[in-house]
DNA sequence: CTGAAAGCGCTTACAG
DNA sequence: CTGAAAGCGCTTACAG
């Protein structure tokens, strides 16, 4: 076992030229003839020479690494974001460095401050709220944070979210133009502006329709509340007909309690969920549910940071992608509805 | 907006010590005064230091950093591993540099140069097969790496996964033993040694039961393959009352064919899966299927590379853990089975 | 185009 | 316990 760290100044002695010249051959752009490239490449080759990422982040200042900050992976939405964005960072020479931290603030200062102890190029957040002292750490630190399916309110930080009251209110005037009586929310964590904001577009949504205001209970964004949610509804004295749930895993978690109590969607309930992970489309649940497009939603999440890296300056933008709803079988159409 | 790089030395000049004191007061377990300590930690504070962990990472050679190669996160026995994973490391001090990595060479090859590139203290693979140049290349680097959920005959490699064989034979004994005449079996990858594994014991259990060798059909691991299989299997001239489905995702995608053709489950056919991810106990799937343990897996992933870590000559290890049968609704039961 | 030299921000023997 | 000094593996002006 060789166990070899092999330098750039190993290189240089077997190929009998400085080390300065090593350097060059591997950086892009500097100016090296043919034959001393031929040459360094030769004995690099023969060695496995392979220049050390951590000494040249250390001179340039740039690590290319970006720190990735999540809450929670069950939720079907943020694998898939995650792997579409660990993609579209590879394919840019960029490498994530991955948190889990859970929403408290003290978890998230604890991850910040690792992030910043391994000189993070940037910060993306997903799911994740990040209080404004801890954004003020970062920015003074000079490290772009883009905040990734979440607003928030007045803090200066870039987001990119779908156009979530925008999304509220089309199922609202879907819900309230369809076969039904009682409308109820169980919405998406209040405390989150994702949350908050379907809501309040689907409050306004229906009181443009003219429809009374709805019962809305507080799903967390946990399965299990939403069960229990479900069940004191159609358990209530006015069961709804119809339920606008949060997110769509909440939404699956709605219609499994909803078979267990042996009710039919959307015969007995229609179901509207939001974000169109995968699993909405697959025969199981067939749901009926607002698309946060997540490609568009990662890109525009990419060139936010990467604008931003590359020009200190920049101003931080709010980005909002609009998402269409998207019709399958757990929710009843208007009569009149086109086929 | 400072944008300040604070550094040790700046520290040192503040509170009027050593360059080398202030690094002593960060390091744990070397010998300051109460004083000093006082001292550097007050003016460490009033400038917003906090050492550079990749400074330290070239000096002492341990970059506390782990890669991980992924290949896909839209089975959801990954993202749940990834979840605990990461908090397992994290909690030890370690960080996790995250790759995506296709299942091609060219690809893995990419993603472990990066990986060496970057100095990480070691490597853990989730349904990732490494050939074995890579592997030599890593061991040649001094870097351990460990596999998770797939094992690789011969390689020197270490690997943790859940006993395949066996339960493969778990699923041959209790469907032989239940009311069924016709059993199929949608295999995972038989390229990957967890699929081909849990095929071999369940072909070999089926062989004890003394019973007929079943149709076969490769599920790649993939929603759609394994769905087209369930079609031709169902539309043949003996369609099986039983299917095997090689892992959970797979068994989702039949289920959901099998709706699609309006076959009952477990009326017309039994299905029983592999890894009991969270998704295979909601209502709308009800499945059974064999456990795999994903806490003592990850727990068993973590504690060999880091022992590896600190012991270089520590002998590879291939840790297999078992797990039980888990029954639901998705399969009919033996008529004398206890209810 | 190439080499000698300084320096990135630390840790760690080595003296005192 | 504390400080001066060397060195981790690179990049990058600066001369030639």
């Amino acid at each position: 076992m060789t166990e070899t760290k092999v330098t750039s100044l190993d290189v240089a002695r077997v190929a009998g030229v400085s080390q300065s010249a090593v350097s060059r051959v591997f950086t892009p752009g500097a100016s090296v003839s043919k034959g001393m490239e031929a040459k360094v490449k030769k004995a690099a080759e023969s060695l496995g020479y392979r220049p050390n990422s951590l000494a040249r982040a250390m001179i340039t200042g740039k690590s290319r690494i970006i720190g990735l900050v999540v809450a929670y992976l069950d939720n079907q939405f943020y694998p898939v974001a995650l792997e579409r964005l660990s993609h579209a960072l590879q394919e840019r020479g960029y490498h994530i460095l991955i948190f889990m931290a859970g929403n408290t603030h003290e978890a998230v200062a604890k991850v910040v401050d690792d992030l910043l102890a391994y000189q993070v190029d940037g910060i993306i957040t997903a799911s994740v709220d990040m209080s404004g002292s801890l954004a003020a750490q970062c920015s003074a630190a000079g490290i772009p944070v883009v905040l990734f399916n979440r607003g928030q309110p007045g803090a200066g930080l870039s987001s990119v979210t779908s156009a979530n009251l925008e999304g509220g209110a089309k199922v609202a005037r879907f819900l309230a133009q369809g076969p039904h009586e009682r409308i109820a929310h169980i919405a998406g964590w209040q405390g989150s502006s994702t949350g908050f904001d379907r809501t309040q577009g689907f409050l306004t949504g229906l009181r443009a329709q003219e429809r009374p205001e709805p019962t809305v209970i507080d799903g967390m964004y946990d399965r299990e509340t939403a069960a229990q949610a479900t069940r004191s509804l159609m358990e209530g004295s006015a069961p709804p007909d119809a339920i606008f749930v949060g997110n769509d895993h909440m939404a699956f978690a709605v219609m499994d309690m909803l078979k267990t109590m042996g009710l039919s969607v959307p015969g007995d309930v229609s179901i509207v969920g939001y974000d169109d992970v995968p699993m909405a489309s697959w025969a199981a649940y067939d749901l009926t549910t607002v698309r946060q497009p997540v490609n568009r939603m990662i890109e525009a999440t990419v060139e936010t940071l990467l604008s931003q890296l590359n020009d200190p300056d920049r101003h931080i933008q709010k980005i909002e992608i609009d998402g269409p709803l998207i019709l399958r079988g757990s929710a009843r159409l208007a009569k009149d509805a086109p086929s």
